[in-house]
DNA sequence: AATCATGTAACATTTCTTGTTGCGTTATTC
DNA sequence: GAATAACGCAACAAGAAATGTTACATGATT
């Protein structure tokens, strides 16, 4: 796998998910279909468990779940969960020459800041049920 | 320096400039404020000259310089100049075991482009004059 | 009790970004 | 026209971050 994959692969189990809620799914099966390693999706999924999306059972028939109504998590659930902050860091080291700089550097950030709230409202206008199924 | 450095040795720079328009800078000052090394400034601005947002000089007072007025200079003019590509990548390997996995590409797909589509217009809404002077 | 799954830690591998050095080219200055 | 000062570029080094892997503990079901 590549850079980014972990919005992509939590994206692609969800959706699945999404197309049959009531079935639990393992890691390994998940890693399987996403072409990765079971620990991997246990990590990735583990967050999502964190914030509220997903439920996970140890044990025999045990795996994966969602915790909520697909129309209920928004890709801005999944991507704040996953804390991903695409946009923002820029943080200020404070070793500025000029006073200029300084200013600067506060407006920088701000617009970056903007940006990113931005994404995440935007994100939260399309929940894991419209990625379920395509026809185009 | 750290991650995602680009887009914000770009925006420092170009705001920098959009307040003395005039004045040409060298890399080397350029790498002076931000922390970082001549070459490395030289790899980004490279960058922003191929998109046709700033001019270099080689030779004795030579330097960089923006090449349009900072009010024509949107943010997604530098974010595409740069290339980020930061939330859509997730191409298709074509490798899938059911045909609904590949549905569900195609989907997950669609959605992360509309989602950069989405960032890259509001992007555009801010110019570099806006990140000039910082009053806050 | 055996099996199957998650949870987690530790480590290896890979990939990406950034930093660095060196040298060629071009333009200015003296 | 020689010295100087800038960019352009390639090659390599270093570092950080993501991902992959192995191993083992824990808990739940059969």
């Amino acid at each position: 796998m590549k850079r980014n994959s972990r919005l992509s692969l939590a994206l692609h189990t969800l959706g699945h998910m999404a197309t049959d809620p009531d079935q639990s799914q393992t890691s390994s099966d998940i890693a399987a279909h996403a072409g990765t390693n079971p620990v991997v999706v246990r990590r990735v999924l583990g967050r999502l468990r964190e914030a509220g999306l997903l439920t996970s059972e140890k044990g025999h028939s045990g795996g994966w779940k969602l915790a909520r109504e697909p129309q209920s998590i928004t890709l801005a659930d999944v991507y704040l969960a996953l804390d991903e902050q695409i946009i923002a860091p820029d943080k200020d080291d404070g070793d500025h020459h000029c006073s200029m700089e300084h200013a600067l550097h506060k407006q920088v950030s701000r617009v970056l800041r903007d940006v990113e709230r931005n994404l995440v409202e935007q994100l939260a206008t399309t929940t894991i049920a419209d990625v379920q199924i395509a026809e185009d």
